[in-house]
DNA sequence: ATAATCTTGACAATTTTACTCGGGTATGCT
DNA sequence: AGCATACCCGAGTAAAATTGTCAAGATTAT
């Protein structure tokens, strides 16, 4: 049930930008050395990310990315499910097109599989890039002096 | 966040022992030609599951295997985890030995894929083979008539 | 113009998955 | 005893996924 790297860079670069992000855009070599990503690896992953419309590109020189919309509008399940797909634990309760089997026996690991994936799109769409930079603050203490 | 083969077959195995077995043991080509499951694949699964103290094994002619525990005291948590290790969706979360990180950011997204996993182990450690058996059987109807 | 940056597509090494295969060992039945 | 039926064990392997790398081009601020 491990997330691939890019469910897990991705989460890390958009809450990169949610957190050092603002008016001005972040250029990928920014974001991929302050991550540790390597940077045509994130390049792959945040042209994902811009395709599904969670960031917005700016071309050129002092270019880079930008939020496409307010931290707290941005789940980290929209963010891990563009980058891999369902995460469905089998691909008959995939959310989209599940492909569903004949048995009347799979039915039964259905409702299994089932509950496992509500239970993880619970928790991933209830939570906000917002509500990670809250976790971030508080661990941090009031006067924010950790922040990178 | 796909389960491999490994955990579906593993869970479809042991239900079946489960809902058909009982005092003699079943033979790995039952269960395998019920669930349609490779037979020298599913061999190697269920010796991980004997290992791990889940089936007990009766060697030699009319031998199979049974459940070690009545279906109410094994879970699928117990099951997934000794086929596919842990379920965590990153390392730094795992349930036995999380190999934890030292950067201070990577904690904010630590603290994400804690609950993620916490969310997928309270799912499978509640829900016994006696719960899918349940399941099957309200599926089924009074008369259970289509059980198999 | 030039440098910084995004954009795209092809390619490649490594790891994991999902098996197969071949030979052992134990046991009940006749 | 001998045979059929099973479990037991370790090695090997083809395909797929993962995790990247690389090169060439497009766009724009200065």
């Amino acid at each position: 049930m491990r997330l691939s790297t890019k469910g897990r860079y991705g989460v890390k670069a958009m809450f990169d930008l949610a957190l050092h992000g603002g008016e001005t855009p972040l250029s990928l070599k920014t974001i991929a050395e302050r991550q540790e990503i390597s940077e045509p690896y994130l390049e792959q992953l945040i042209a994902t990310l811009r395709k599904a419309g969670l960031v917005k590109s700016v071309r050129g020189a002092y270019g880079g990315y930008l939020l496409a919309r307010h931290p707290e509008q941005i789940t980290v399940g929209s963010i891990i499910r563009s980058l891999e797909g369902s995460i469905a634990p089998a691909e008959c309760v995939s959310e989209m097109d599940p492909i569903e089997c004949e048995r009347a026996e799979n039915c039964v690991t259905r409702i299994l599989w089932e509950k496992i994936r509500i239970s993880i799109d619970n928790v991933i769409d209830s939570i906000t890039l917002q509500d990670m930079i809250n976790d971030y603050d508080e661990m941090c203490g009031q006067d924010n002096m950790y922040y990178i």
